[in-house]
Order: structure tokens, then C-alpha cells, then sequence
DNA sequence: TTTATATTTCAGTGATTGCTGAAATAAAGC
DNA sequence: GCTTTATTTCAGCAATCACTGAAATATAAA
């Protein structure tokens, strides 16, 4: 991941609202949530909505879709692991080996195991 | 770490001259860098430089003290381990065994391995 | 004490941010 | 077609951002 593209997605995760509509799509799973539903779970206004979803679209943190008239968001595992695997080499310079990666991936329904604090 | 301090480390790390200033006392190690040396090396003014220094600072993720006319700048890893802890929870939920901790240390200057990429 | 060095503080500036309200667009149902 | 629902686009606004230049502060050297 290029410095550019880690600034773009730190920034896009630098703010509230932000952070806890990425935290709702990544709680969602690959399947994503209809904008609508992001909305009234965080109570905030449709087209400030947007206005976020773009910027986390922009920075690569999402995606979107149309399904009848709602638009499908989802998180990009991705991304947010190539942020992780930037600031992990970032923050470890010269000692690499002691800073396992850390992964990012969708969550498995299946699985409930312990709450992660 | 609460989502406040994660929002603030975040915004601090969104820039790029504070993420090239971060980057370069990490890499510095433990000991920290003058103000100056840092000015030097990135060819910033040195009020910009303060401006930004401040905001790292604010966010925990540097320290500073003075010695002689020099302010000294130093990383600090905890901040940044507690922000990659926060992100590999809030991307990984409901499968945080799949994500390994990510661990922050100072650059041991004896060790000379393979350079991160 | 005077001078030089290192850094901060202050005032000002254009650009960007996050938000609101109103209007526009898109798809579905009648 | 009209109406409803879901979302986006647009205009505007106060607040914050990143920067510059000038002045102030703090320490050290002469």
C-alpha cells in the first residue's frame, strides 16, 4: 500500500461517525447494509450519510450496490488490511519479525466465540 | 483504548508531513530526534513543524523534553500498538482469533535484518 | 550583557470539513 | 401516469486545517 493511499484511508477513518458506520459494515459481514439501515442505526441524516459513504468509498474502505432502490454498502476487508500491514511495518521499522501481520477478514456467522472487548 | 483516542491518533496520523514525522521517529528509536534534525530531514518550517508536532502529541503518540536549546521527539510505541490493537478488533469482529496482535517496539539498532518493505 | 541558536507563539489566510435543508434522481407499487 | 420510498445532489455555513511570516521565548556561547 502506497504512504498516499494509507493517508486516504486514515483520514476517511479519522472521524466519528466515520468509524463507527465502518465498525457497522464490518459487524455486517460481506453481505453489506442498506444505507437505510446504517442510517437509522447511527440516527443520522441520509444525505450526511452519503457524504461519508463517499469518503470511505473514495478511500477504498467500501463498496457499494444497488439492490431494488436501496444501495448496498460493504467493508473492504481488504484495504483495511493493507492500512494494518502499512502502519505495522511503519510502526516496527528494523525489527519486523517481533509484529505478527494482522488480518482482516469478513465475519463468520457461524462462529461465537468470545466478544472482542 | 477508547474510540475517542483511536478517532484522535486517526486524525493526528492522517497527514502526510505527520506521518513522514512519525515514521521518522520510529525509526529514530527510543531516544527520540530534535526538533531541528527533523525539520531538516522532511524540509519543514519549523513552525509548521510545531504545529504538527503538537497534534501528535496531543494524540499520545510522541513525547517530548528538552535538552540544552533542543526539544526532543520521541515515538511512542504504546499509543501506536493500542491503535493497531483498536483497528484489528474493530475490523476483525466476531473472528479475533484470525487476527494476530500486532506488537509495536523500538528499533534495536544491533539487529540488521530484512528491511520492511 | 550581548549575540547566536533552537523552538514556540501569534495573527492571518485559503482550503477543507461536517453538517443542514431543499431539491433532484431512481426504483417500486398502485 | 401518480405516489411512495430510498438515496443522492446541491447550496450554504460555521468550524477546523495546514501553512506562512513576524515576533517572542528559552538556552547556550562569547
Amino acid at each position: 500500500m502506497e504512504t498516499s493511499d494509507a493517508v486516504a484511508a486514515l483520514a476517511a477513518l479519522a472521524q466519528d461517525n466515520r468509524l463507527d458506520i465502518f465498525r457497522l459494515l464490518v459487524q455486517a459481514g460481506p453481505d453489506g447494509l442498506a444505507a437505510g439501515r446504517v442510517a437509522e442505526a447511527l440516527e443520522l441524516a441520509p444525505n450526511t450519510l452519503t457524504f461519508h459513504f463517499d469518503r470511505l468509498r473514495v478511500a477504498g474502505l467500501v463498496t457499494v450496490r444497488r439492490d431494488g432502490r436501496s444501495m448496498i454498502y460493504a467493508a473492504r476487508y481488504e484495504t483495511m488490511n493493507g492500512l494494518l500491514a502499512f502502519l505495522t511495518a511503519n510502526c516496527c521499522q528494523g525489527v519486523a519479525a517481533a509484529c505478527a501481520p494482522a488480518a482482516c477478514k469478513p465475519a463468520k456467522p457461524t462462529r461465537k466465540k468470545e466478544g472482542v472487548s
